[in-house]
RNA sequence: GCGAAAGUGGCGGAACUGGUAGACGCGCUGGCCUUAGAAGCCAGUGGGGUAACCCGUGAGGGUUCGAGUCCCUCCUUUCGCACCA
């Protein structure tokens, strides 16, 4: 053994025995592991070849979760693989002229040799790259499936349109109006395309995030409810007459009770009757470009004008018969609903801001108490619904709320004109992009048989691999090898799809391939068994897209018969971000110049408080730009190779977890970091010095040790109680205290020349608690200090578990409070009764003097801990 | 605007169910070692006070023997949603 720590040498040695084991393949049934199976799993990442100490804060977690639960007896497998389709490689394949294909691959392997030197579990034999046709050729075949199923259809519509990207978006990928990966205003177009009835599993995946789902984050269970957004109301028509026909303006309304306060309708730009109207209106005309293009940032749409145009058209009110007339409004959505609201600015806020601009009349139907309504200061009655009365409502005056709504209902039914609905906000998924490098849809369209599926037998469509996009569209629409087919129903020529499925479709079910690779359906019989996952791991970001479509994929799966599950992920935890700090300097011409962290040397006054960072380059003041994610642009991004090289993985392991609580964002230091490589260090010499001690240290009996050594071996396992709380709860920050901790209270019993069985029994529970977070390290010492032959290898090596005879005392030490302040302390035997304990805590001279001879009106005694006298 | 979470030393952060606030680490101070530096080791480190003590978990109130923790009001920050009828 090594006097020195040399973490690079430890490390080669320690991966090398693994990969010598194999030791992270994982098999079905594994008879070594009784407790069962435990499929732990890090969202897959994108290839983007450049991993920051971000990605390893990620992947550390995942990680620890393996070995600790390895240890604790599981048959654990964590697979990795690649989200390899997607935007960026077509624009690197833009800048550079290389094709996606070679980017993504070279990529890839650049990343899993970034990933090599930090020791983690990954099972590689597992591997999956959304780009491979034996992947995504499933991709392609559930897409069939779904189309035999009507869950898949095609139909043209108005959607997001992408400028920059040049493709449609799905309505979860913009974010503000704009568009989630470029950031350019989203424009409204009408696109044939594909898309997924993800809106027929609305009430399931409502009911499940709701009421089941336990292990998932309330925040994120939030975030999938209001997504979903279900509304109870009803759907109702106004009819009307148009060139003859007999026709029907249908509206959603949550509020019928208020359907007597009508007095005009609302409908959207979009709408089949606005357009039918503008034919002949230019004015109208007009008014549909402008919300075309306009509606930029939605946060401004909220608060912005209503703005509107009559159209001089009138539909009748289905109950009332009297005629209301038709507005076209930009606060009216297409998508929602039928694209048509009904009117009634008395009790609506945005009706009534709609009426007020126009000059449109506002009908009172709701009693509201004096000063609560009036029509030049809005109050929001609109949101309590539990006490409301109708009035100027003709039958209905003098009915509840719920009254007033059943009676409209039955009512418009009993016209034929309306009943009862629920509404979802959450709209079908369009997959359908307008890009190369993706899943190409399994369609071929044929001028006599239209849009016609795929044969099973001709799965995959292969994708091109070697086309380069210049930016001027989609390649695939240019490449004849690709488009020219024959029609699968008929046999006349054809052509391909070019469209290719959004990249969710790609990461909304590799989880349930990484349990059966190589398998020749689409999962098999091994995924029955890894599934459903136990652990899943990702940033908070992918609260809805991501995790709500696998959801859903994962209940289609189920329906088609290959699966038997009902949700995906049964424990789901949402890690924090790293960041770090930066620093700049204003130049002449404005612009920032951003320093990397070893350009800057941090000055603090006498207390420790920083007063100022200067340049190496030239001692000169920088400003202190605060703590930010990590950027190039910011050039604060810590990336793991040179540090590895300085301090080794395990520091990095170590750093990471204990910089914060996993769930929240942490900040980089390098101060801090080679805090916890000290530990280390303290750690390997402390091993070293006590090798030899240890090694030969006898079997440990706690009735012989003295009472300093049972103080310390208390110690020792009330702070091991507390890590394995801490492991379970996945809050390793204090894991890692937890071992420095322990690490602290060997040190002090290592000069007592008869503890060397507390040393062995110590130091192989420390071993065995850094062991998750540190491993290379912890295997090295467990080796050398002689473990094996008792416990195994580390790997294996069972948890260890606080002692019972440990953590019983014979003496306690008690706090005393004097009201509720504390005032004393008191040493009793464990044994003594609560009338000793109090009179002891009476008789301590320095409580006497705050008791005084004021009369002691209670004494609280809480066991084990503290006494508080009130006087 | 609506909803959620969080505010604790110079810093990152501990305090599981109300029970010794500031664990653990960084930084800082003093000392030892060293020709010197680096590394290492020892001691100290919430604020005030010579001290006894007093004050301290964003602000204010409340419940309780006892509140960082529970309740109410407010402030700040972060995140999510944002015309969803």
């Amino acid at each position: 053994m090594d006097e020195i720590y040399d973490p690079a040498a430890v490390e080669a040695t320690a991966q090398a025995h693994w990969r010598a084991l194999n030791a992270y393949r994982a098999r079905e049934n594994d008879p070594r592991f009784p407790k069962g199976k435990y499929y732990v799993c890090s969202m897959l990442p994108y290839p983007s070849g450049k991993l920051h100490m971000g990605h390893m804060r990620n992947y550390t977690l995942n990680d620890v979760v393996y070995r600790f639960m390895r240890s604790s007896g599981y048959n654990v497998m964590t697979p990795m693989g690649w989200d390899a389709f997607g935007l960026p490689a077509e624009n690197a394949a833009i800048d550079k002229r290389v094709a996606p294909a070679a980017w993504t691959r070279a990529n890839i392997a650049d990343m899993k040799a970034q990933f090599a030197p930090m020791g983690f579990a990954f099972d590689w034999s597992r591997e999956v790259s959304t780009c491979d046709p034996e992947y995504y050729r499933w991709n392609q075949w559930l897409f069939l499936r779904m189309l035999e199923q009507g869950i898949a259809y095609r139909k043209t519509q108005v959607v997001n349109w992408d400028p920059v990207d040049n493709t449609v978006l799905a309505n979860e990928q913009v974010v503000e109006g704009k568009g989630w990966r470029s950031g350019a205003p989203v424009e409204k177009r009408e696109i044939p395309g594909y898309y997924l009835a993800i809106t027929r599993y609305a009430d399931e995946l409502l009911d499940q995030v709701k009421n089941g789902l336990q292990g998932w984050p309330e925040q994120v269970r939030t975030m999938q409810e209001n997504w979903i957004g279900r509304s109870e109301g009803v759907r109702f028509a106004f009819p009307y007459e148009r060139n003859g026909d007999q026709r029907r303006l249908w509206v959603f309304t949550t509020r019928a009770d208020t359907i007597m306060g009508v007095t005009f309708v609302a409908i959207a730009a979009e709408h089949p009757l606005t357009l039918e109207l503008a034919e002949h209106d230019s004015k109208l005309k007009d008014f549909i470009e402008e919300c075309r293009v306009g509606g930029v940032a939605a946060a401004d749409l909220a608060t912005a004008e209503k703005k509107g145009v009559g159209t001089g058209f009138y539909v009748t009110h289905p109950l009332t018969r009297q005629s209301v007339e038709v507005w076209v409004g930009n606060y009216v959505l297409m998508s929602y609903g039928d694209g048509a609201v009904m009117g009634v600015p008395g009790h609506d806020e945005r009706d009534f801001a709609f009426a007020k601009r126009h000059g449109l009349p506002i009908k009172q139907v709701i009693a509201v108490a004096e000063n609560e309504f009036s029509t030049n200061e809005w109050r929001a009655w609109y949101a309590s619904t539990d006490q409301s009365r109708c009035i100027n409502s003709g039958a209905y005056d003098g009915l509840s709320y719920s009254q007033a709504v059943d009676a409209v209902a039955r009512d418009l039914a009993t016209l034929g004109l309306g009943e009862k609905k629920v509404q979802y906000r959450l709209r079908d998924w369009g997959i359908s992009r307008q890009r190369y490098w993706g899943t190409p849809i399994p369609i071929i369209h044929c001028e006599s048989c239209g849009a016609v599926p795929v044969p099973e037998a001709d799965l995959p469509v292969l994708l091109p691999e070697d086309l380069v996009p210049d930016g001027s569209g989609n390649p695939l629409n240019k490449d004849e090898r690709f488009l020219a087919c024959n029609c699968p129903k008929c046999g006349k020529s054809a052509r391909r799809e070019t469209d290719t499925m959004d990249t969710f479709v790609d990461s909304s079910w590799y989880f349930m391939r990484y349990c059966c690779p190589g398998a020749t359906t689409m999962v098999d019989e091994r995924a029955a068994y890894w599934m459903p996952m136990d652990q899943y791991i990702g940033g908070i970001e992918h609260a809805v897209l991501h995790l709500l479509y696998a959801r859903f994929w994962t209940k289609v799966m189920r329906d088609l018969g290959l699966l038997k599950i009902d949700e995906p992920f049964q424990k789901l935890f949402t890690q924090g971000m790293l960041l770090a700090h930066c620093y700049y300097r204003e130049e002449a011409n404005g612009r920032k110049r951003w320093f990397y962290p070893s350009e800057i040397e941090q000055e603090f006054d006498e207390r420790g408080t920083p007063i100022r960072a200067v340049a190496v380059e030239d001692g000169q003041p920088v400003i202190y730009g605060g703590i930010e994610k990590m950027s190039k642009s910011k050039n604060n991004v810590v990336v793991p190779g040179t540090f590895i090289d300085r301090f080794g993985a395990d520091t990095a392991r170590a750093f990471v977890m204990f910089a914060g609580p996993p769930d929240q964002s942490a900040p980089w230091s390098d101060a801090s970091a080679e805090g916890v490589h000290r530990f280390l260090k303290r750690l390997w010499s402390f091993c070293y010095e006590q090798r030899e001690r240890i090694a030969a240290a006898a079997q440990l009996d706690h009735g012989k040790l003295d009472g300093a050594q049972k103080k310390v071996r208390h110690e020792l396992h009330v702070t091991l109680g507390q890590a394995l709380h801490d492991y379970q709860r996945l809050q390793y920050n204090t894991v890692v205290s937890a071992t420095m901790k322990m690490l602290n209270a060997l040190d002090g019993v290592k000069s007592l020349p008869d503890a060397d069985a507390l040393l062995r029994e110590g130091g192989s529970i420390l071993l065995r608690t850094l062991y998750p977070i540190a491993p290379h390290v912890a295997h090295t010492l467990w080796v050398e200090l002689g473990y094996v032959r008792q416990y195994g290898d580390l790997l294996d090596a069972p948890l260890p578990h606080p002692a019972d005879d440990a953590l019983r005392q014979d003496e306690l030490e008690l706090v005393v409070q004097v009201n509720g302040k504390l005032r004393g302390r008191v040493t009793v035997q464990a044994a003594a009764s609560e009338e000793t304990i109090k009179e002891t805590a009476l008789g301590d001279p320095h409580v006497r003097q705050f008791v005084g001879d004021k009369p002691v009106r209670k004494i609280v005694y809480v066991k084990g801990k503290l006494i508080n006298i009130v006087v």
